[in-house]
DNA sequence: CTCCCTAATGGTATCGTTATCATGTCAAGT
DNA sequence: ACTTGACATGATAACGATACCATTAGGGAG
């Protein structure tokens, strides 16, 4: 492979299709003005020559790139993917393309992964949780592009909003539980600094099971975001020996809640007889395991589908009125509750 | 939000902090001859601006994009997802940004995508599988630019490799089970024709039956690539119906040997005392679940590190010499199976 | 036969940055 | 005093495409 030569430019394939490069140009713009033979003949020789168009320079002539800057917290999610994978499928037909980063988690980088996502000039950015930094938001504010908060109902948002209320989820798992009866309900979730939509789950919790008068004590801290099965499964034996008359544990995410659920398993501890277990996310191995877990499903594709949907709405219309569209979690009651 | 207004330019900053557009330039690349105060005033007069750097017209001028494209399968899954969060990793400290494209699991739209990805001209291609239509091998042949094959290893690779054999991961299970005296073995897959990695466990899986001198056919095609806990669990379901007599089942990944796990234990079929399990991939609910499921490890955020690695020093290098470093995936025995 | 309109193409300037070369300053060495 | 060289900055052109305006040819209306 040689990797010396140049790549050709428009103005090479001209010379071959003996036209001007502003017609070369037209021949790769889809529905623009060319004669259909001298468009094959560009192409033709374009294909021969190996030439493939460059959007850097195209981009910088046109002000447009073409680019959508996404950021989730961590790549290794299937939910922040289902998200990802809907926006990135809503966004083709537009020829928009999908610029992922990852924030681990953590304000601080996604500060610096937002600056340097701006650099690319995105038309648009779409961002996983509604808490940043000061500069953060600044940068968001400045870059006078559409700005998408999802998963979360910021208190005073950047700009539009699809997303929903983790604290409200988690308060709605609680109360079935007390409606049926249960008590003494444990949380496990993540180091409470980290995640702000775990920490938002883990406030939902406190705050409603004071409003039933309950203990909201039993609260086990797995460590830092994101809680894969392992700690689930290392919080519950936490859990059953700190607290081993304990009916019900909510989980902050499905798979926790499977870890915890195979915690049990291994203990002989009898899911959902001895103790109901719930989760949060919707995640595959929660439908397919046996017992199934009860969940809550925060529909991550239609987020993707309805963010994409909005943004093709607000960049063919120009206008900059905040639209904030609520997605409605679902309660999904399966066997691991009773 | 005022998307009218235009960004500012660095001759905008370069006129607030009094010096030429060239000192503003260099004054925000690292380790570039500026005097300190100097830098500290632009930085100050960049910031109170609002000014970020626009590396569109950077990449232009300077021929470097610093992106390194990255194709996989699909986004929703935690093993091209542990690869590509390990290069993300590994490049980061070069200043390489990851832009990511998805192939769903079909040559014909990477080569659309690949061809779009070429489009920003990044730096370097890492293309998950080495079986590619033939445009696609001229576009990656004629961009000049280092190449990657992963997660196989294709006959005759387009550059560089870092990759294992499928098929010869799955003679090892084989050996492993016929070693254990299990001879009636089913193989539980996609569909033949879209997954090419996925084929490859499945000839190997025939490859090595018949060299045992065993019935290849107990074959079930659970549909389209990727095939999931679900299929997976339907999967199982029809191979009970139609050979019930099966010893043991090789999945062609964790994710269906899941399902197919969940299956038996819904209808009480005690695994592995009445049928060994045994799945692909390393995923952590395989790990996890009990029982824990046999499977082959790959390492996928190996295959990332290493990937990231050998592309630091063949740019430092400039070298052309295709270099092949293959992974060995290990067999890890679990409850599963006996 | 002129006028006007549309289709098809070309010429030129420009997007915002940086490669490159040139220039100026100052301190140390001879 | 005069060279030397490191440091610090500036001026200019260029990266490869497209926005914008100009031009030509041909065809239909009047």
């Amino acid at each position: 492979m040689d990797k010396l030569r140049k790549n050709p430019t428009m103005t090479d394939v001209a010379i071959k299709a003996g036209v001007s490069p502003m017609t070369v140009s037209r021949a790769f713009k889809p529905g623009s003005l060319v004669n259909d033979q001298t468009r094959a003949r560009i192409h033709a020789a374009a294909e021969e020559l190996g030439y493939v168009l460059d959007s850097t320079a195209s981009s910088l002539r046109s002000q447009k790139t073409d680019f959508v800057a996404v950021t989730i917290p961590s790549i290794n999610n299937a939910n922040f993917a289902d998200t990802v994978g809907a926006l990135t499928e809503g966004l083709k037909p537009r020829g928009l393309q999908i610029l992922l980063g990852y924030t681990n988690y953590d304000v601080e980088e996604e500060e610096r992964l937002i600056e340097q996502l701006l650099r690319r000039r995105p038309q648009a950015l779409v961002v996983t949780g509604g808490q940043h930094t000061a500069r953060t938001r600044r940068l968001l504010e400045n870059a006078h592009v559409p700005v998408i908060e999802t998963w979360d109902l910021p208190s005073t948002p950047v700009d539009h909003v699809i997303g929903f209320s983790n604290a409200q989820a988690v308060q709605v798992m609680v109360d079935h539980f007390v409606e049926k009866r249960l008590t003494r309900i444990a949380f496990i979730g993540g180091d409470v600094d980290r995640d702000t939509r775990g920490l938002d789950r883990r406030r939902g919790f406190i705050a409603a099971m004071q409003r039933h008068g309950l203990d909201a004590t039993r609260l086990i801290a797995a460590g830092p975001p994101p809680i894969s099965m392992r700690e689930g499964a290392e919080a519950m034996v936490h859990l059953l020996e700190t607290a081993p008359d304990t009916e019900a544990v909510i989980c902050v995410s499905d798979l926790s809640a499977f870890g915890a659920l195979s915690a049990c398993q291994r203990r002989g501890i009898a899911v959902p007889d001895q103790i109901s277990i719930a989760g949060f996310g919707n995640y595959e191995v929660g439908a397919i395991c046996v017992p199934s877990i009860t969940t809550i499903d925060p529909s991550p594709s239609e987020i993707g589908r309805r963010a994409a949907e909005l943004l093709c709405r607000v960049l063919d219309s120009g206008s900059n009125l905040p639209i904030c569209e609520e997605i409605d979690p679902r309660l999904l009651l399966r066997e691991s509750s009773i």
